[in-house]
RNA sequence: GCCGAUGUAGCUCAGCUGGUCAGAGCUACUGAUUUGUAAUCAGUAGGUCGGGGGUUCGAAUCCCUCCAUCGGCUCCA
């Protein structure tokens, strides 16, 4: 009997009933009968070596395929799995998925020592299981039997694991001397993997729940061809050199220091003009937005974050109370109460709003230790913060205003790589999570929603990750290593401001209760320069480099020339520096080079006696001369023209 | 906070199993040199080897503890 196979490009072949994948492959070609790794068979990716019994919509899953991809790691997995246990009898194994760059196995060994140094020799034994190229077998099992096997062997994990599995649906994948229970698929056998690194060890709660024990995670990635494994290596390397720590240490942009803190930076000269560059953007931008600028105090007493609702929720990650003259002080971790009582103060009627305070304010957050990173996780940070109130009719507007001060920001900076993060409520939670107001919920995510969609900005919703007042977008951001955070955040607040008493008159006279919309578009000064330190691998744009030029006399007889084209740079609100140092031009040019400074200026005596500079750009060479106007006027231009988008 | 690792001059690092092991390069400073588009030469200075405790005749090296950092987990702007 015959059955009819429909490929990607809609052809349609037949082949014997029972036929697997592979048969179709080795049909096309037996170059893509060696690479291919796995199908996808009416939707679903299943092995390659699985009979096929009716008419199917078939795609071959190569390692150029996501699935393809994931399916040689999960294989992986399962090899590595098999040499430890060669090592250490008795281990017990979690999960062991595929993740974005290869592969992991949670593993409790039990009390065996086990540690990075002990990674080389799993790495070898897997190299040599794989070139056993054993095949993986998939076996249906009973449940019962399935928890027989596992009773007898004293595995809690993978009957915990079983628990949750219907009778019918249990399959185990054994190769070589390894069998696991899991769902698969596979590739057809070990041979494919041809390259393997394990990368690191790490702690992991059981079931991601910090109340549970620690198991071992090993992480590790495997490629089917050595190259691609040199490739990767070389790739992590490079994303190494971005990371800000180092560029933010090599360049002088800040620091930490043992006796001020963990977490506390402290931001050198260089890193001063970065955020002073930030919000001399922010604020032009804000003001033409209609905002008003407010300056509040870093602390307050305990009774505004009882009244905000704030301190039950966040006091584990608030600076323990300061406690004078009877009363309990905290450093604010936000500022929205603070601009919460401004608005009380102004009392506005609805001809007023929307209302818009924005303020850069310094909060202090008590990060677990584990958490700080660099500059991308602190426990002092300063953020480009702003509450809008307004009516419920103004509300769509204002956010989409919102939502364009982000996009403009992201073309300035040249942002591409990011993923808006819509969070929704959870009906369920009503009254416990979220404030229960139901209707507004769908309103205002409804209205989110639409602004998202309309703007065609790429997101994700993710359900039950709002604020306890409203839903929210968070943009999702890469660092160098690769490690996700949300740079920048726009929640909506239809509940906090009536904890406040906030109001405002409306058109009928009535008091009415404002909607909050809260906003950093440029997150934290800490996080953001971090990002942008890797961004921009240190090599700022023009507006924001530290030092835009460097003035670099041949010799001491022209440090006088050099020092009144300085004076004519600075008085062009140009920032730069002389290199009058002892040293020949070609060391001077490489130090310029090195510390990633924009614009280099060689002066000598023709020079001086035409009164121009010769004008070399970082990265680019020589550029030929200029008079110092015509330089300073080109300079200025350049900048206008790369914060106008 | 949890698991694991690391911590030597301002920076990057060497120093094997305890006994001229306190070193190198860069930086800084001094002197010579007066230089034309990515490193001129020479000299000088600089560290109680993260802090504290212990083992030992003797500790950067071994043990304990605290701190910090790194890789993850949990959490988050």
């Amino acid at each position: 009997m015959q059955i009819k196979i429909t490929l990607p490009d809609q052809s349609v072949r037949e082949f014997p009933k029972g036929s697997t994948a592979l048969d179709v492959a080795k049909s096309i070609s037996e170059g893509l009968a060696r690479n291919v790794l796995a199908a996808r068979i009416n939707g679903e990716v299943r092995d390659l070596t699985l009979p096929i019994d009716e008419d199917a919509q078939l795609t071959l899953l190569t390692w150029n395929d996501a699935e393809g991809k994931s399916t040689m790691w999960h294989s992986s997995a399962h090899l590595m799995a098999e040499a430890l246990e060669h090592f250490y009898p008795g281990v017990k194994f979690w999960v062991g998925p595929a993740v974005q760059n290869g592969f992991y196995y949670d593993v409790d060994f039990g009390g065996q020592a086990f540690s990075a140094d002990d990674l080389k020799k799993i790495e070898d034994k897997m190299a040599e299981l794989a070139k056993q190229a054993n095949p993986y077998e998939r076996k249906l099992m009973s449940k019962d039997e399935a928890i027989r096997y596992f009773t007898e062997k004293g595995d809690q994990y993978k009957l915990d694991l079983l628990g949750n599995l219907q009778d019918g649906s249990i399959t185990f994948y054994t190769q070589g001397s390894f069998t696991d229970l899991c769902r698969g698929p596979h590739i057809p056998h070990t041979g494919y993997i041809k390259a393997i690194k394990l990368t690191n060890v790490a702690g992991a709660y059981w079931k991601n729940d910090a109340s549970n024990p620690m198991l071992t995670r090993i992480y590790g990635i495997t490629f089917p061809k050595k190259s691609e494994l040199d490739e990767y290596l070389a790739m992590l390397e490079e994303a190494r050199k971005r990371d800000h720590r180092k560029i933010g240490k090599e360049m002088e942009i800040f620091t930490f220091d043992d006796d001020v803190g963990p977490g506390l930076p402290l931001w050198l000269p260089n890193g001063g003009v970065l955020i002073e560059e930030l919000e001399r953007l922010a604020k032009k931008t804000e003001a033409v937005a209609g905002y008003k600028r407010v300056r509040t105090p870093h602390l307050a007493k305990e009774s505004m974050y009882l009244t905000s609702g704030h301190l039950p929720y966040y006091e584990d990650s608030m600076y323990p109370a300061m406690e004078f003259d009877g009363e309990k002080y905290y450093l604010k971790a936000m500022n929205c109460p603070h601009h919460h009582k401004i608005f009380k103060e102004l009392n506005p009627s609805y001809r007023d709003l929307p209302i818009r305070l924005a303020e850069y304010g310094t909060c202090y957050r008590y990060e677990q230790s584990g958490e700080l990173f660099g500059l991308m996780r602190v426990r002092s940070l300063q953020m480009n913060d702003a509450h809008i109130y307004c009516t419920r009719e103004q509300f769509a507007e204002e956010f989409n205003a919102v939502n364009d001060m982000y996009l403009k920001y992201f073309r300035i900076f040249g942002i591409e790589k990011y993923v808006m993060r819509f969070s929704t409520h959870e009906p369920s939670k009503l009254g416990q999570k979220y404030v229960n107001n139901p209707e507004l919920w769908k309103q205002t995510e409804d209205m989110v929603r639409q602004v998202l969609i309309d703007s065609k900005i790429p997101y994700v919703e993710v359900p039950d990750e709002g604020a306890f007042y409203g839903p929210k977008i968070d943009v999702q951001v890469w660092s160098a290593i690769g490690r996700e955070f949300t740079l920048a955040t726009n929640q909506v607040d239809f509940a906090v401001p009536a904890r406040f008493g906030l109001s405002f008159r409306n058109a009928k006279n009535e008091m009415e209760t404002p909607i909050c919309i809260h906003r950093a578009p440029l997150g934290t000064h800490e996080r953001f320069i971090g990002f942008l330190i890797e961004h921009f691998a240190g090599n700022f744009p023009l507006w924001l480099a530290p030092e835009q030029v460097a003035v670099l006399p041949i010799s001491d007889k022209f440090n006088g020339y050099a020092k009144k084209v300085l004076r004519q740079l600075i008085n062009s609100d140009i920032r730069g520096l002389v290199d009058d140092r002892d040293e020949k031009i070609g060391k001077k040019i490489r130090d310029a080079e090195v510390k990633k400074i924009p614009y280099m200026l060689i002066v000598g005596e023709k020079e001086e006696q035409e009164s121009c500079v010769s004008v070399r750009q970082h990265g680019k060479g020589d550029q030929g001369s200029l008079s110092i106007q015509a330089f300073c006027d080109k300079l200025n231009k350049e900048v206008d023209e790369l914060l106008s988008v």
